[in-house]
DNA sequence: CTGGGGATGGGGCCC
DNA sequence: CGGGCCCCATCCCCA
């Protein structure tokens, strides 16, 4: 599911005192987080979105923008946003396992193996759909600003905005971070060689988002 | 416009 | 079954 869905899009996290002073002075944070979205709308969702997918690279979450992910090169050269820090950048990095997982799941529906498959599928689904439902209830609540969190580990990244702690140095420079993923991206600004290339000038770039933004800015060069 | 940091969410997987 | 951790993805914001 988009972040969008969970937070207001004009609500900004880069200044977490924006959620306190919403939160608190609003006095009603779950209202101000919630979306209108009913829970059972949820589960319609992934049960419409998955078979559209089918044959496709099936998204693991719900499409920000269907259009753009539809033909967004997920499956061609590498277009993680921070990349695996334990891989040099390739034109043909390591596959993540959703990846494995929906490419198994789309060979799955265009081969002949239906119904062994199709009770691996179930479960699959039952178990990811429990998952996902549990995403919704959000009992992990910062003691600080009120802002709730589907999972504690979420909420402990949270905290540590307001704590300031950062557990994750790059090993390169003196750089710490809070997140292991904004590690990971950071760790893409020491790479000599930028693993996402626009395909009609030559420039390269250290993260998907900044060639998406190169191309959407119309490429010039 | 670009580069990068910060924040946050999801599913996969293991225990 | 659920918690916890991991990796990945994305958006926003700022310099």
């Amino acid at each position: 599911m988009p972040r969008c869905f969970l937070v207001r899009q004009n609500l900004s996290r880069k200044k977490t005192n924006c959620y306190r002073q919403v939160n608190i002075d609003a006095g009603a944070p779950q209202t101000e987080i919630f979306p209108p979205v009913p829970h059972v709308g949820i589960g319609l969702l992934w049960d419409l979105y998955a078979p559209a997918v089918v044959g496709q690279a099936a998204p693991a979450k719900l499409p920000e923008k269907l259009p753009e992910a539809s033909t967004c090169p997920s499956s061609s050269a590498g277009h993680q946003e921070g990349g695996s820090t334990s891989h040099p950048p390739s034109p043909d990095p390591p596959r993540r396992r959703s990846h494995r997982i929906k490419e198994r799941r789309a060979a799955t529906a265009s081969s002949g193996s239906f119904p062994r498959t199709h009770r691996e599928e179930e479960h699959d689904n039952a178990a990811a759909l429990q998952r996902h439902i549990r995403t919704h209830a959000l009992p992990c609540v910062c003691p600080t600003c009120g802002k709730a969190f589907s999972r504690p580990w979420l909420l402990r990244g949270h905290i540590r905005t307001h704590t300031g702690e950062r557990p994750f140095s790059c090993p390169q420079c003196s750089r710490a971070f809070a997140d292991r993923s904004n590690l990971r991206a950071h760790l893409q600004t020491h790479e000599e060689v930028k693993r996402y290339k626009c395909d009609t000038c030559t420039r390269t770039f250290s993260r998907a988002s900044l060639l998406r933004k190169h191309a959407a800015s119309g490429c010039t060069r």
